[in-house]
DNA sequence: GATGAATGAGCATTCATTCAT
DNA sequence: CATGAATGAATGCTCATTCAT
């Protein structure tokens, strides 16, 4: 497996730095092979091209983002105690690689739609964990049970997702992460005043 | 005044297609030129570089979209009837034109940071007629008072622009109009049973 | 007669500013034309091409100079003072007016082989006055009689050219005039000691 | 060192033909590779762009000339026979290399000022050996000790220069090596009869 | 004669990928 | 496994010239 070798996540982590101190369109790979340390063909032992790179950073660091929300929401008692975490750790994650919200949020939007489709895959499981909560509070009757899944996830997604862009392209100037508490409120409880 | 010129709005019709055909990165000038009939040397009687091609694309369909709901919004009686209906607008718009809905969604978000900024300027009075909304609503005591315009504001736009996404990647293969009621809906009313 | 028009020579005057400002490269035949305060078809009018219009800056203003320098040799007494009177002239009227100076010495030579030959032929009347002088000068005995011409008018007028191209790059900064009499004694007396 | 590499050789030899053959401005840097037996894009692993071809060109074959010439007066006695030297040697290696001579007498002075700025400088050592010469010679006193060395100098230069390339123009027609006595003779003597 | 909008050929340079060592 | 020199396809833009008005 390519992956537990030391190589591999050297170019990894090369990249993620690259792309985001120079952009997606100036990340050459001979730029990432110089960082990573390696030689320039060496990057072709462990990736079959250059948008393998980017699939793989991409993969790596969601996996992670994915894996470490997913144990922590699993201690909730409720959906809405779920939800909570969910925005503030999708929030904090980014907060503290900022590195990782650079590459996420601007540079790897830049890539040609179908790079974006492999991209979307690896969101898949995260769009899930958004979904089975939304389901979960619906049974708990926390929820509206009325509720179109497909559209809210794309409600809580598309909030969280303009609203970390919208603090990277501010240059990261405010806390990201205690907008949380707002945000979820927004979220289930609406604009209607009771 | 360049744009009331017919070549202008030749090349700017005819780049909206080829980028939504061959997309942005296969768009050479020279396949704009031949599609909107003209020579390659013409482009730059009217635009001072490719990238000033596409936010002048962005430019034109945008001020039309904005146009067009600010206008429409006006009639309306409340901030809860004008944010149904510049969702209704948001969506019927973008469903009538696909070739601007996938320039607008996919393509143009390949763009560099710096383009990213002018286009942001571009959505910028798009934002704030969201804005005006919202503050609306809070003064007709419609919305809670408390709100945090900016976050609603990112809720809101997060929420269409995702969903809008969705649908031109799922090759719109459903009614994105027909979301209008239930989009409005979750926005107001929030996730909680009451 | 074209060459009587006004334009014709408003173009001409504007082509040797021009090309004096911004370099024989820089100097498209547009930025000849809003000088000459006409339109740029209108050029075609008077000049074949672009080129026509170098080589026709160079014959106006080298006739002028070839008949200035013939005109004043003619009431000098013998060959000596004709080459005197030659080297004077030669320096002063390019010094009295530098874009000339900066055109013929830098940015004219940037032209291609064959622009070259023409400016050449343009050059001959020149070259056959100071033959004629070397000529006379060995008749008059004043000059040693085993002269070669060609080899002479090599060295007369390599000597005036190498003088003036230095004397333009070093940005005109010494008083070029002044040279004439050592320049005379150099070419009459050569370098030994007697 | 790069320029101990053949490819960086065979560039310079393959850019010095192309030049000598379609002249400057029809030398396209995909022209150079191909007679070099090269790729296009391996030009640039040894030159940051096409003028630093040219200026290179220059460099290395200006040094080796000047080289030889400086070897060659060494052994020489005096400041006469240094200079005579200096002419023979001067006319032999371009007559020897024409491709040479139509590069270094017509193609490069097609150049921008800014390029012909270095050439300037690559060219000073040259005329660093001419000033030599002329001091040289007046401490034996076998020249005259009131010269002005940058007028003898451009007197020494200029003649050469104008000589070898009226020779090129007459596209070589006549011996240009047989001309260096009379050249020489002129130098010394000058025009005047004794 | 005069205009100036339109034309379209032409070219330096980059950079992902390969492969001999 | 690792290297890095070499490859060569691909394209935005300029500007001399034309010609309908």
């Amino acid at each position: 497996m390519k992956k537990n070798k030391p190589k591999y996540n050297q170019i990894i982590e090369a990249a993620v730095e690259v792309i985001a101190e120079n952009g997606y369109h100036a990340s050459q790979v001979s730029k990432i092979a110089k960082k990573a340390g390696v030689a320039d063909g060496t990057i072709y032992l462990y990736f079959k091209n250059k948008e393998d790179i980017l699939i793989s950073v991409f993969e790596e660091k969601m996996g992670q983002f994915i894996a470490h929300i997913t144990e922590a929401i699993e201690n909730k008692n409720n959906a809405d105690e779920k939800l909570f975490e969910l925005i503030k750790l999708h929030f904090r994650q980014l907060s503290e690689d900022h590195h990782l919200a650079i590459v996420t949020q601007l540079e790897l939007r830049q890539s040609n739609p179908s790079l974006r489709l492999q991209i979307n895959n690896v969101l898949k499981p995260y769009l899930n964990v958004i979904d089975s909560i939304i389901k979960e509070g619906m049974q708990e009757e926390i929820f509206r049970n009325s509720l179109n899944v497909r559209l809210v996830r794309q409600m809580i997604f598309g909030t969280l997702d303009e609203t970390v862009t919208n603090w990277v392209m501010k240059d990261r100037k405010y806390n990201l992460v205690e907008q949380a508490t707002e945000v979820h409120t927004l979220l289930t409880e609406g604009l209607h005043s009771k």
